[in-house]
DNA sequence: CATATCAATCGCAATATTACGATGTATTTG
DNA sequence: CAAATACATCGTAATATTGCGATTGATATG
């Protein structure tokens, strides 16, 4: 989203949105859940396991380093990729703390 | 997203990547967060309190209505809209099941 | 140092999203 | 029943996202 939008809203809404949108594509939600339960993490392992070519998925691992989400660092030609815990535990309090707002006590409907 | 594409995943993955698409624009995160907090809520009461024009309000709820985190009732000429409380719940488990796969102990990089 | 490997980036086409004014539809009110 | 009100929907332009092949760059290997 362009700045002029984003600045029709305060930095909790916008950090939240950048949050959702990482997880806003199917893709993305299996190299989370790839990340999550494989060990070795590089990126020609999650080529092999997801239908799209190494420039999609490259671009997706991108995507979610950019909001935090993960973090990828360089061993020697291979790049090795994994959640980033302290973010990972944050995007999930922000995004809990939106959904706990709600007591269900307004249903005016 | 096509269906040729969203067919490369199974329904979990798909329907967590809607849930996060809803959420992944700080409009609609404000029309929530407008919704838990008001008693009222008819469309022109967030239209007042946005600054988008009535037509683009309007989409947004119609986006978070298909995503089944609201729910509007037509009341006479307005139109009511609150959260949808059961998939509203439904949507936070799915999340929180992805955020809490991640136990913290394959930090690789 | 030539070659192979791995992954990032570029360029591009296809598609999706976003925002709005204009219009349509239903309901209420005078 | 005419006018006003509230909202949905349409049409459209601008922008963003998605996916891929091709290329680049960096490291390893013979």
């Amino acid at each position: 989203m362009g700045v002029t939008q984003s600045q029709k809203f305060n930095t909790r809404e916008n950090k939240l949105a950048d949050y959702a949108r990482a997880l806003a594509h199917p893709a993305r939600i299996a190299i989370l859940q790839f990340l999550i339960k494989q060990k070795t993490c590089f990126c020609g392992d999650i080529v092999e396991h997801l239908p799209f070519s190494q420039s999609t998925v490259s671009q997706h691992l991108k995507e979610l380093k950019e909001a935090g989400l993960i973090k990828g660092e360089i061993e020697g030609v291979r790049t090795c990729y994994c959640i980033n815990e302290k973010e990972w535990k944050t995007a999930q309090k922000q995004i809990n703390n939106l959904f706990d707002n709600y007591t269900g006590y307004n249903d005016c409907c």
